[in-house]
DNA sequence: GTTTTATGATAGTAATACTATTATATTTGT
DNA sequence: ACAAATATAATAGTATTACTATCATAAAAC
């Protein structure tokens, strides 16, 4: 089985990280010190000395950590849309496709050994925890005009299509999408950390409670009235 | 008329900023300051020389800037209760009570005059920038026990409660309406900055368009089947 | 076999997030 | 009215962060 890459945006980076053995290290031992320190408190300085090599060599990569930080999540949701495809491209109702989206976006994430040196259980982690922060930002609006939020946009495009088909007159399609992929990590974040704001629990089968919740939300939301 | 003040969790400060002059400047000033730098490039000494004061004498209010924000947040959240109880607490069927509350969450927020030395407007640009990270922290297992995200977790009980009473076999309320109150944010915020993920426009009536979301998305979710 | 390119080694800087100390001004208790 | 307590200001200092710069060397490409 051949190792799949994706595509991103270079203006992620300033050198391709999935080219070189060092870009690869610097990926993969990344997405392990912000799992384990948290963003703020990884550095490239940490960075380097896990992986045997200097700051200065880091950056020569990544023009800074928020850049990294905007280059593992544009690299979740490439994987995400492509697992989304996986499920989907073999369906032909909406009604359907959007059902498997569902439950691909409410999933427990597991090691996908399609991908070499990207633990996506690690990397889902980093997402529940600073996705919020790729955009929350003063400089949301340059980012998004270079399309460092490409992989966001283009799930919420694709899943939005298929509402639209579904129902042409549900006015809030985007709005709608884009609630339920934040909501998801939401939940699960909440459920892990802040149990009062949440009706899932951590341990047992969150997953399909959730899965049952965002179903709900969206096929009430958009069912013909 | 009477200011009126909200009593806040004590761990939230070291001295009680709203009992004296610097304390209310400090509140003051920092809801300025954070509205226009971002919370990153937001610094105490920066606040100091805002308020001729020093850096030390705000490390007697505040641990760090991050208990500030939580503090800031936890006024704000305050303050929406405060506004849902006005316009709910006239009324008794729990459907209009939601109603009027999901207007609230809506709306556009105006400059309160009944609490000097907070610009409400500004404290909301500062919410819908920064809310996700008073609790997307290392920390927030420690922040949560010393009760910090109250008001927050107030708020949800008791829009949740009303949720059970009207239809007291929902499944989630909570998820529901903690999903509603970050929503409520989170649209304003792509409006502002990502348009393509949501269907709100920036400029006109922003607010109405929301609400109808809001409202579809909670009633149709709750509607016994 | 030389030129290009990538990496490593090392150094340096301004800013940040604090802590500590002392002096002075103000308030409070008696 | 005066001493004691307290709040604030002024100043200094520290470890860490987020970079930038320079130079040497090793590996790859032409």
């Amino acid at each position: 089985m051949p190792t799949l890459t994706f595509k991103l945006n270079p203006l992620l980076y300033l050198r391709d990280p999935q080219h070189t053995e060092l870009g690869q290290k610097i990926i993969s031992a990344s997405v392990t010190l912000i799992d384990k320190l948290g963003f703020e408190q990884f550095t490239f300085k940490k960075l380097a000395e896990e992986i045997d090599s200097t700051e200065a060599s880091i950056y020569r990569y990544f023009e800074n950590k928020h850049r990294l930080l905007l280059y593992l999540i544009g690299w979740y949701w490439n994987w995400l849309e492509y697992r989304i495809d996986l499920f989907t491209s073999v369906l032909t109702d909406p009604v359907e496709k959007l059902k498997a989206c569902i439950r691909v976006i409410a999933e427990k994430k597991k090691y996908d050994t399609n991908f070499d040196f990207i633990d996506e259980e690690a990397l889902y982690r980093i997402v529940l925890a600073e996705l919020d922060k790729t955009y929350l930002t003063k400089q949301v609006d340059v980012d998004n005009k270079d399309g460092l939020f490409g992989g966001f946009k283009s799930i919420c495009k694709k899943i939005a299509e298929w509402i639209k088909e579904i129902n042409p007159d549900y006015p809030y399609p985007h709005a709608l999408i884009s609630t339920t992929l934040l909501t998801a990590k939401q939940q699960i974040f909440f459920a892990d950390h802040l149990p009062s704001l949440t009706d899932f629990k951590k341990v047992s089968d969150q997953a399909g409670a959730l899965e049952d919740f965002l179903l709900n939300l969206i096929f009430q939301s958009i069912k013909k009235s």
